[in-house]
DNA sequence: TTTTAGCACTCAACAATCATGACTGCTAAC
DNA sequence: GTTAGCAGTCATGATTGTTGAGTGCTAAAA
């Protein structure tokens, strides 16, 4: 990319106007940067400063006698650079930490505490993408009988997902039937993740015997989870989308469509698996949504990655607050985990 | 109410305004009633009887030379007298036969989908309110071990409803100790719904012994579904709210944020627990939404009420389509349920 | 008594015009 | 390199006029 250098006035004249444009969603113009940034130079200064700025492609004027608003290009260089993260202030840590320190059970709960904690904070709408449950190994299978022809079978991952759904077999179900489903379903799928097991089909096949029918409909869960994408993306605060201004019925139509089809929203974020922090900011990177960017990062819970966690709002987003309040998130949420069954002794 | 008869004219009239006004949005005048409803009389009529009309409350002008659009007393009027149940056509009862009609493994899964049709079919936004849970009969709790500290708990009710969550106790967790607990469990849930159980709290403390900690957690879990309502809401379709115009941002924002706090929602239909169809139209019906009507109907699924299913749209919904739509589900569902495990032989 | 035609009246919606003021770009002086 | 000043641009908002859809009323016809 064609970063180039910047003198430290343009510097510190691009980072404004983009700090004054997240915060009035307006055009603007030499004369409010030069009262609010600048007592020692001239608003005409601050123009020509600005005119050069356009050509290079770091800002975008609506028309020819409004002010000025950043292109894409400004907000990458705006997060790579310039950027500070604001710390969070003690209510806003004092409610997280509240959220987040109760006793959860399951990873779901967790999730789902989390994506709401980070739409209440930034005020965005929070995104939360599992790992997809093809890439996860299956920890252990228990089969439950809940009466003489159904089952729940309950999927333990290593990541501690638990997905559980009832199943019907034509045999009769007992104790005995039960133990030995169990210990022949964990033969073959301990240790494996979904696609593994699909991939050997055939193998297995002699040793089910009995339990084919079990086997197949089995199968037929993972291969639902694993097509179904959509149980993988809890979405919380849709409504704070339209709260920031700007947008018009058309941008909102096609904001709730993308967050009713939640399988395009798991690819956009599932792309980027490796880096930590990802910003994808409007059409042009594939995001489906017109002046959208989301901000996503890389969450653990008990030290296994268990997906990605983000917001989705204006292009114009606050992202040192969203940044630093992802952050805080993930740090606690490991810190969680890792004092295990923590507070329970403190209720 | 002051249901006072209507000639048939000034019926035939009401009724065309309705349809009328339902497919265009727009307020209806006399030339287009007289165009396409009637032959044999001038608009002029029309328009003398359309002024008899809004004398009684039926209709509403928005302004002098506007056309008419309906009051609620004339929506109300509508649903009660003029709806003929539309015939769906072919291509949608295969539709909704096609997705009913699957294997299906659990009642959550089919809640989903039952939504996802609704809301396809119709053109609207589908909620569903699964019935309050401290109405519904545990019919067993049974206990699973995970690992040395921690159990999952599933709670299987009489309308086949399954919950369940992982739990954590201090004690040691082996093949005994489950056996025990899930003896001690049924003994005191079994056959009982969640407000009895809480009652009699202090009775069964002696009879607890080792078992107080597990009990206690189950207690808890039971104690969080029942305020929980969130999760007895199913809401799909969300962005086809917006395709109906005559809608603004605000209404979007309005719309949104009932639909994200599920809670509010539950409490507007549970309200009306024994009627068969339920239409609420705008705002005075304490609705929270103004210009919105519900429409909803009572579900059974294998003999027991499960809830309420319904479409949220606005006043001026196809009521017609609504109502044949929810009422075809509804069949359908039963028939799938009494034929027990269906069509598994047909794969 | 009911229906109809005709006509005056009302009013939203649209377009055209105009004044305003927020900005900019340019230039010439500092 | 910086600044002040000024002309030029253009969105915005207010004002006005025009149009046409649709009504209410009245008087005549059925």
């Amino acid at each position: 990319m064609d970063k180039e250098k910047l003198s430290e006035r343009k510097e510190k004249i691009l980072k404004a106007v983009v700090d004054e444009y997240i915060k009035s969603a307006l055009p603007v113009s030499s004369g409010e940067i030069k009262n609010k940034h600048f007592n020692d130079i001239s608003s005409a200064t601050i123009r020509s400063e600005l005119s050069a700025l356009e050509d290079m492609g770091y800002l975008i004027q609506p028309h020819v006698s409004a002010g000025r608003i950043p292109s894409k290009k400004a907000y990458k260089k705006y997060i790579d650079q310039f950027m500070v993260k604001i710390p969070l202030t003690q209510a806003e840590i004092e409610k997280i930490n509240k959220s987040l320190k109760q006793r959860f059970s399951g990873v779901e709960e967790i999730v789902e505490t989390t994506a709401k904690v980070i739409s209440d904070i930034t005020n965005y709408t929070s995104i939360i993408v599992l790992n997809d449950i093809n890439k996860v190994k299956i920890k252990e299978i228990k089969l439950v009988d809940l009466d003489k022809h159904s089952a729940l079978v309950i999927i333990i991952t290593d990541s501690g997902i638990i997905r559980d759904k009832t199943i019907k077999v034509k045999n009769e179900i007992d104790t005995v039937y039960i133990r030995d489903a169990n210990a022949m379903l964990n033969k073959i799928f301990e240790g494996r993740t979904i696609s593994e097991i699909k991939s050997f089909d055939a193998i297995v096949e002699k040793e089910l015997k009995d339990f084919k029918e079990l086997y197949d409909s089995i199968l037929e869960i993972l291969d639902s989870y694993a097509q179904n994408k959509q149980d993988n993306v809890i979405i919380e605060g849709a409504s704070k989308f339209l709260e920031h201004s700007e947008y018009d019925l058309d941008a909102a139509k096609n904001f709730l469509s993308v967050i009713d089809t939640k399988e395009k929203l798991a690819e956009i974020i599932d792309q980027n698996d490796d880096i930590e922090f990802s910003v994808k900011i409007g059409k042009d990177e594939s995001c489906g949504l017109d002046k959208c960017a989301i901000v996503t990062a890389k969450y653990k819970i008990n030290g296994k990655d268990i997906g990605h966690a983000g917001v989705i709002g204006p292009e114009r987003m606050d992202y040192s607050k969203v940044v630093s309040v992802l952050s805080y998130v993930g740090k606690t949420l490991k810190r969680i985990a890792n004092g295990g069954n923590n507070d329970k002794e403190k209720e």
